[in-house]
DNA sequence: GAATTCATGTAACTTGTTACATGATTTA
DNA sequence: TAAATCATGTAACAAGTTACATGAATTC
């Protein structure tokens, strides 16, 4: 259901076509959520059905005709109530690098190969996305009214991906220094 | 398809059947795959139509009849390639407590009430569950041929799980700290 | 002139979730 | 005597993925 929030919040914040939607996703949720276009247009269609968003079309020339979304008054009474009453819980995880790693003991060389691949992702992550994301939370947060309280928050969900991903880049550190270390034995 | 690459990984330890297959997830790989039964039955029904698995019925009296799974030759080989070829790369993120989070700045004081849920949530699991799942690989790797060698990495795994419960617990006593601050002023 | 952006989706498929059904045996 | 364990699944549904289609406008 956090998909349907996810496109409810960013409606309270203001109108939207779908594809702004999809970029807003791929932009600034990203570290948390993932969504193709496909998905969002199929879910702004449900939530349409069901009375929590409305659309209304703009015909442009020289460019393709939109449908921008708004939140209904019925959607904002669900999105406050996910808000107030559920406490969203863990996730059912699902990480193949992982799933990759628990088998490595018959192949420790091609499991040394994955982990520092892992590292140098994440360390790469930190590098070149955090400051692009940053500039995309100020970028939003001039779009729309409050954008600099609501902005402190969009920025906590950073910060958690960067301690993750700082956290697992140690990790992924430790691995490879107690597999090269059995190597030697 | 990591799920799949799951289960042929532990039919390499030894033969199972579905209802052992779905404990050992949830004992040991819970930290990384959650997979219910119905989906390993569905899944090993597959498999065995594509050959990479086989089954044979194990007549019981006084308990229901059993089929036993084993890898067959085809699934070794495309388990090793797993291994070997494959790098798996970011996840696809989905994180609902993160959105919730995103979406809090109208709402501070109930997003005060998750976060302090979510880092109790946390640290819970870094108190009780960890020694379980020790205890879990532990008896593992007593059952299976180089159990001792292998229960190194599954062990890994592990350690990533209590590194990003860690850091997921300290990340929320900031923002839990911050969201006070503010609202002090 | 090629690639990217804007803007919409549909179709087919795979994966994951929820709920249910069966029925004996062991443990609390 | 109630609950949990062993062991099998099926059915229906929800959510996520991949591939494709269209076509003008703008940017490199």
């Amino acid at each position: 259901m956090s998909l349907a929030f996810g496109i409810l919040g960013l409606l309270t914040y203001k109108e939207n076509t779908g594809y702004d939607l999809t970029k807003i996703f791929e932009d600034s949720l990203n570290n948390f959520w993932h969504a193709q276009s496909s998905q969002i247009y199929r879910e702004l269609n449900r939530m349409e059905k069901e009375g929590l968003v409305a659309s209304r079309s703009i015909i442009q020339d020289g460019r393709p005709n939109k449908r921008l979304y708004s939140i209904t008054d019925a959607g904002r009474k669900e999105f406050s109530e996910w808000l107030c009453v559920i406490k969203p819980g863990f996730e059912n995880p699902h990480d193949g690098m992982l799933m990759r790693i628990f088998f490595g003991a018959d192949n420790p060389e091609e499991t040394l190969a994955a982990l520092r691949q892992c590292r140098e992702q994440y360390l790469k992550a930190l590098e070149e996305n955090c400051s692009p994301i940053r500039g995309n939370i100020e970028k939003y947060a001039r779009m729309i009214p409050d954008g600099r309280e609501k902005s402190r928050y969009w920025l906590m969900t950073l910060e958690l991906g960067v301690a993750r991903a700082r956290a697992t880049a140690e990790w992924a550190e430790r691995c490879i220094a107690q597999i090269e270390e059995g190597r030697e034995r």
